[in-house]
Order: C-alpha cells, then sequence, then structure tokens
DNA sequence: CGTTCATTTGAATCGCCGT
DNA sequence: TACGGCGATTCAAATGAAC
C-alpha cells in the first residue's frame, strides 16, 4: 500500500482503514511505538447518570449531588485514563497527539495528559469565528474549545514544522490562539434526510494546521474517534497515512464516502518552508580551504565595531579574544552567544558582506552532487 | 466603614483590606457563606530550568520566585484542594469564583474545582494583544491565558450582568475569548529600584470585565493572592468592597499604596476596557487552510505575464521563486515590494479574480461576531 | 509640539550534537 | 550523562530620545 519500509518485523499497520469497534481494544491491538501522530476529539457527554448504582444500592441524596457528580467524573476519567493509555501504547517515542474538548472534560484529559507523563507542547485555543450565541442570554457566548498538543515524553523530539506555521500565519509566528470557522455548508456532511452527519464535525481548516503543523508527508497519523472521518481526508489531502477508529456503522459510512472522494496535493505543493536548523552544517575552516578568505584578512562585525582577523585553522584573532568565529563574536560583544555567521562581514569593492553568504555558496554547491 | 447591614449575628468582615498571612488559614478564619465573589490568580507552577535569552542576547526576566516552586504534581494538588475548600466554605450559596491559570496548572485547577462540586459557568481564555513571543521557535507563541469561572454548587444563582458585558462589546454579546493588553506601562508597578514590583502583575482591564460581569455595587470581593491588588483596585474603582490576602510584606506595601490613590468612579478607569477596532490582518494562509483555494492551484499575475503554485503552507511557487505572496509577486516583478493580494488571481469560471475578494470575505466572516 | 526611530520588555515548562 | 561548542532565534506595545 505504501513504499515505506517498516522498521523490524513488527506487524503491518492498516494504513488508509476505517477500523469498526472500540478504540481501547483496536488501539490495543496495534504495535506499540508505531504511530507518528494522533488526534483524538474524544466524547464528553457520556450521558453514564443512567447507569450509577451506589454499592449499596442505597438512593442518591437529591439535595445535594455533589456525590452523584463525583461518581460520574470518576467514570468518565476511568474513560479516559484507559484509552489514553492505549494511545500512549502505540505512539512512537517521538510521537505526539492532539486532544480537542470543552470546558466540560477538557481539565480532566490535561490532568490525566500530565499524570501519564505525556509532556505539553502547548495549549491551543480554536477560536471560532462564527459561534453559536448564547440564546438565553445567561452566560458568555461559548465561542471556543481548547486543545491539548503533547508528546509522549518529557525527553521526545516531536515533529514541529515552525517555518511553515510561520507562513501560514504570513511571516509571523503562529499563536496559540487560532481563529477559524465552525464547519457548515458544502463542508458540512449530511445523511440521507438531510440532516447533520455527525453532531460535532469538525473544519478541515483545523486538522490542516495541526498536520502541516505537527507531521511531515509519509507519517501516520490515527484518530481514535474518526466520526465522519476529518482527519482522514485532511491526512489523505496532505500525503499522510491515516488510521480510523469508529464504532458507529453510520459515521464509518459516511467517512469512507467522504475519504473515497479526497485526492492528494501533488508533491510540490506539499512542500513547506523549511527551517535553517534543517541546513547541513559547514565549519567556517571551509571557507578559508576554499580560498574564499585568506589567512591574515580582516573581518569587521555587523556594527563596525570590532574587527578580527582570519587565521590559517579558521580561527579568528581579535583584540582581545581568539577562537571560533562565534566565540570571538561572543567575547567582542560580551554576550553569551553570537551567531558568527551573520556576525561577521568582509569587504569586497568597498561594501561589507556577510560571512554567511560564503557558506550560502559552499551549500548550494553541496546540493548540486 | 459600609452601610449594609449584615444578616444574622455572624463577626464582622474585615473589608477593604489587606490580610497578613497565608491564605488558608485566613480563609479559614473568616465566616462561612460570607464573600460575594472570589478571584484567585495563584502560583502557576511553572518549570523553568537554564536562562533564557532573546536573539537579541538580553537575559528573560523570568518568574523565578520560591512562591511558585511545588516539587511534584501530587503537592500542587494538595495546595489548590486546600485553598479552593477554605474558599468554598466562605463563599455564599450564590457565590461565584474565578482562577486563572496557563497550561501548566489550568488543567488541575478546573479538575479540582469540579470534584469540589463547584459549577463551571464558562472558560474563558484571557488572548493577549502583546505576547512574549517563543524566542527560539521550538512551539507556538503562549499567548493566551486560561479563566475559569465558576458557581459555588449547580444550583446557585449567580450574578451575570449580560447586558453590562454586552454594551462593553459594542452591542454583541461578550463572547468567551476576550483580547485585552498585558499590563505594561504607567500602569505596571515599579519597585523603588525601578524594577517591576511583582511578576505577574495583571491588567486592570482583564479585572474591571470580570467585576462589571459577574459582581454588583456593594458586593464583596476577596482575592486570596492578592499580589499588588489589581483586584482590589479594580473592586474600588466600582465601588465592590474588597478584602485582599497577601503574605509577602512587599507586595503589601505596594498594593496599599496603591490603593490609597484609587478613587471610586473613576471615568478614564472605565474607559480601559474599550478597545478600537481595526482592519484585521489575514494571512494567506488562512485562504489555504479554509480551502478557498487548493494547494496545487495556480494563481496568475494581474499582467498575465507570471504564474504561481499555491503551497500548503500558503507560500507560492514561482518559476524563479517561492515565498509569501508579497515576496513571489515582488520577485516576478523585479521590485522591490508587491501586494500580493492585488498582483494574483485565480479563475473561477473563465474569469480571472483577485485573490483580495478571498480576504474580504473573510473578513466579513470575522465581523459579523 | 508632532514625527521618527531606537530601545526595552512581557507567567517561558524555549536545542542539538558529539565527546 | 554531563559538558561544551555550534549557531538558530522575536512580536507588539510602550517609552523616550532625537529631530
Amino acid at each position: 500500500m505504501t513504499k515505506k519500509t517498516k522498521e523490524a518485523a513488527a506487524p503491518a499497520l492498516p494504513l488508509n482503514s476505517i477500523l469498526d469497534g472500540d478504540c481501547i481494544d483496536i488501539m490495543n491491538s496495534l504495535p506499540e511505538c508505531s504511530v507518528d501522530l494522533i488526534f483524538a476529539d474524544p466524547p464528553y457527554n457520556l450521558q453514564l447518570k443512567g447507569e450509577l448504582h451506589r454499592p449499596d444500592n442505597s438512593k442518591v441524596d437529591a439535595v445535594d449531588n455533589d456525590w452523584d457528580q463525583f461518581e460520574s467524573f470518576k467514570r468518565y476519567d476511568e474513560f479516559t485514563h484507559a484509552w489514553m493509555t492505549a494511545a500512549r501504547r502505540i505512539l512512537k517515542p517521538n510521537g505526539a497527539m492532539w486532544v480537542i474538548g470543552s470546558y466540560h472534560n477538557v481539565f480532566r484529559m490535561g490532568t490525566e495528559l500530565q499524570n501519564q507523563g505525556f509532556w505539553i507542547l502547548n495549549d491551543v485555543i480554536w477560536r471560532k469565528s462564527n459561534p453559536m450565541p448564547n440564546f438565553r442570554g445567561m452566560r458568555l457566548t461559548n465561542a471556543h474549545e481548547t486543545m491539548i498538543w503533547v508528546s509522549k515524553t518529557e525527553k521526545s523530539k516531536p515533529t514541529f514544522n515552525y517555518e511553515a506555521l510561520k507562513a501560514l500565519n504570513e511571516g509571523t509566528q503562529m499563536r496559540s490562539d487560532w481563529v477559524l470557522p465552525i464547519c457548515t455548508g458544502h463542508e458540512r456532511l449530511k445523511n440521507e434526510a438531510g440532516d447533520k452527519a455527525h453532531p460535532t464535525q469538525k473544519p478541515e481548516s483545523l486538522l490542516h494546521r495541526v498536520l502541516v503543523g505537527s507531521t511531515n508527508p509519509g507519517d501516520v497519523v490515527l484518530d481514535p474517534f474518526f466520526g465522519t472521518g476529518t482527519t482522514g481526508a485532511v491526512a489523505k489531502m496532505l500525503g499522510r497515512d491515516y488510521i480510523g477508529i469508529e464504532r458507529e456503522a453510520e459515521y464509518r459510512a459516511v467517512a469512507k464516502k467522504r475519504l473515497a472522494k479526497i485526492r492528494k496535493f501533488d508533491n510540490e505543493a506539499l512542500e513547506v518552508s523549511q527551517s535553517k536548523r534543517a541546513e547541513p552544517r559547514v565549519p567556517f575552516g571551509q571557507v578559508v580551504e576554499r580560498g574564499m578568505l585568506r589567512p591574515g584578512e580582516d573581518l569587521w562585525s555587523v556594527n563596525g565595531r570590532h574587527k578580527a582577523k582570519v587565521r590559517a585553522d579558521g580561527t579568528l584573532i581579535a583584540a582581545d579574544s581568539k577562537g571560533s568565529i562565534h566565540q570571538v563574536g561572543a567575547a567582542c560583544e560580551n554576550a553569551p552567544s553570537c551567531n558568527g555567521w551573520t556576525y561577521w562581514h568582509y569587504r569586497r569593492d568597498g561594501k561589507k558582506v556577510p560571512i554567511d553568504l560564503l557558506r550560502q555558496q559552499i551549500r548550494s554547491e553541496m546540493r548540486a552532487n
């Protein structure tokens, strides 16, 4: 199905399919450490109150319902604990998870995430541009939902496409509050009666931002509460593999039909802006070795206040310091650190040119090979 | 001090004063069911490691106070349980409480509130208009804090001044996300050395909205983590009675001095929360996220001479350049700058349409609220 | 006195790699 | 695993000096 080779002899994942059943059982049947990202939109209205029994079958005091509350929360916490435990097992060591909820359940989810050792990366507010108003005027308009983005452990190195999200935000750093419209119009799936197919269908724009920001093409994205398959739809468009789990046949049918129509964007469109951190490292010594700068040549600081001389081994010597381009730059500025590549300049034709230009030349030569 | 007659023979409350000591002990010494509103801004339990420097090498003045240090989540939960229990006892049956926090602590607070039988009315997002950025580009900008607004019980009938908040919001229903600036400038209190008197002083505009919305004149407002007394200052301006509890002598001194200067019904203070409405900036990435243009789709320049392809992160790729709609437009025209919104066009029904039309659609959706 | 520009600052879980 | 070197990384708002 995919051309990717799986590590070791792990059982093959059921990629790009919708699995029928309880998500806890299904996740427990999948190989551990095999999934890159989980997006989870669990139910919060479990309607557990009808099933409640006190151990001694005594009647619940109608005046003080605290006990009732507690029992209901306890059931919900058990459910949350169970599915998060199953989810955590199948996540790769550097895997990450997003959960979404409202004030009814999100605090309990956040607490359980922390208790299990997930590491919170950000909480993100989906600020709805067109929320349902509060008709009775009894409360504030509930105009947002909360997402919690976690990595499997504190030590994990989850995918974060910083530059791509920055580009999505027209050049400024993406914030933790996202203004996006709710799912309406053509995007909102209808059943045969013409009613909405699912009560809480999420907009594709929300998943687009999540997946562009925290996955790469070819990653495996699992959604344990698949519903009508928004996660799968956006994953497919973006060239990620998806696994959906959904126990309601009606939702599975809608999702299957939806996904069959989705086409992947072409590869060029899927490339996103890369961080400089992904570029190969170039030692400054190479600049000297290649004769782009000559030993003995002077470099000037970006502000023009400091001067240093290039030595044959690729180190610099200034009035009060010697060492790497970074060390001497930091010493000149009396700063804790310094990027020597952008700090130091050389002169050509009377102009000051950053030495970073030379590094870019070397890198483009490296790419040509 | 006040003309209100207290019910029954309850001991008099220490109104409009700052109490010295641990808030749990002090609250336990106050009469039960005597306070209308509690605003609580407890330590967030930030878990900061080393120092952090900005790209310009200046050092970030972080919250490193002893009062924010906890050994473990367990210890923090014990602390939270204790102060919330004490707070609940002194609340009137129809009383309410606001707590504020970040992702470090807010989930644990929300869980404890629910466990104790508090009833969540709304969670409210304070969207900071000028947050501190993420300097290392490792995460999303942490641009918000979360407040949880609860009543003492599910049966409580807490004060909610719907019309007043609607008026504050230019005539439309107040939403659960509040855009307000952080506390800076003259409002930010300084100590004698000229440094900030408290690391986490809240803006008066935030408390103004809280107190206008959920208290009436003459109500008793208690703040167990008083700090430099923003809650007391706004309560006094608005004609509410305050009780502050603060165990740090330095903060008490600053608050006392501050409160002495406050006058009730200061019109200038009432204007604080009025926000000016500017044309919102719309990143081109939102057009892509919302599916108004699809990754891979072609755009044409206004003169028809250049073509570019849309990528998933909202950047364009043309024959010789890639980047934002503005950058690629400028490159195509070999111009220093270019307004991509009017330069680039897409095709619909054989006609060329400027992408600015899509931006106008998004803006009109945003205005609709 | 108004405009412009440089400087400062804010609740922050803020790196990766090789030795 | 602790340490040190490389080298990547910031936005909005307010202040205050300069013009």
